[in-house]
DNA sequence: GTTTATTATCGTATATCGTCGATAAACGAT
DNA sequence: ATCGTTTATCGACGATATACGATAATAAAC
């Protein structure tokens, strides 16, 4: 028998409420280009970000807050600037989650349509 | 030198966009679990579905399309019935791509922070 | 001290998402 | 033909997400 713990007020799993946090985190191109970013060139001072992104400064910042707060990314002021970098332990949980479903999902090929 | 694709629209690399759109797909925790149900019992009648997610029929129906729509899925219909299976191929090539993220962004664990 | 540069936050407008009930469409059974 | 079952779609609504400009806050430069 497998117990799984859901969330009380909307009924779904615990894990798979967080692979859907994954998901979101990775849901705009935005988010997804500025973890590239980071990643290339070890860490970036927001304005490097904003430059190399077709989007205004506030909006940028907005898509940083959600990385942040997901955890994918750590932030640190340097002086008047703010310093982002990947933080590669939350990576890693991210892709452990991500890849535990991905081989859930491929297990049986065997299918009825 | 390196050639990147980008939208016109929006200006952002093909590739981010692709990978953007499966962290959408994700982005909710009914999705995925449609997704592990449909692993488990191989393939699932849309009614089954719905018994097992607090939500309305219409509201799961709505998931099934966007899973369908992102090719996650496909759905044959079996007289007044729908039968949804896991499209494979397409979780391989979605399980690529964010494995080809990861692995750029776990690259250099190195960071100033 | 004033100015300049940088970034986060606020306010706001718009668009998309998530949800439901109601309805329509398709089929099987009677 | 009619009825019941199943599922997709429509319409409406509230909630989030996305976007921008303006503003505030902070630190460096002058």
């Amino acid at each position: 028998m497998v117990m799984v713990a859901k969330t009380r007020e909307t009924g779904f799993d615990t894990g798979v409420v967080q692979t859907a946090r994954w998901g979101r985190a990775l849901a705009h191109p935005a988010r997804v280009t500025i973890l590239t970013l980071l990643a290339r060139r070890q860490m970036c001072v927001c304005g490097e970000i904003v430059d190399d992104l077709p989007l205004a400064q506030s909006t940028v910042s907005q898509h940083l807050r959600v990385l942040r707060e997901e955890g994918l990314i750590k932030g640190e002021v340097d002086g008047t600037r703010s310093c982002y970098c990947i933080d590669v332990e939350r990576v890693r949980a991210m892709m452990e989650d991500l890849n535990r479903l991905g081989a859930t999902l491929e297990l049986e090929a065997a299918c009825g349509c």
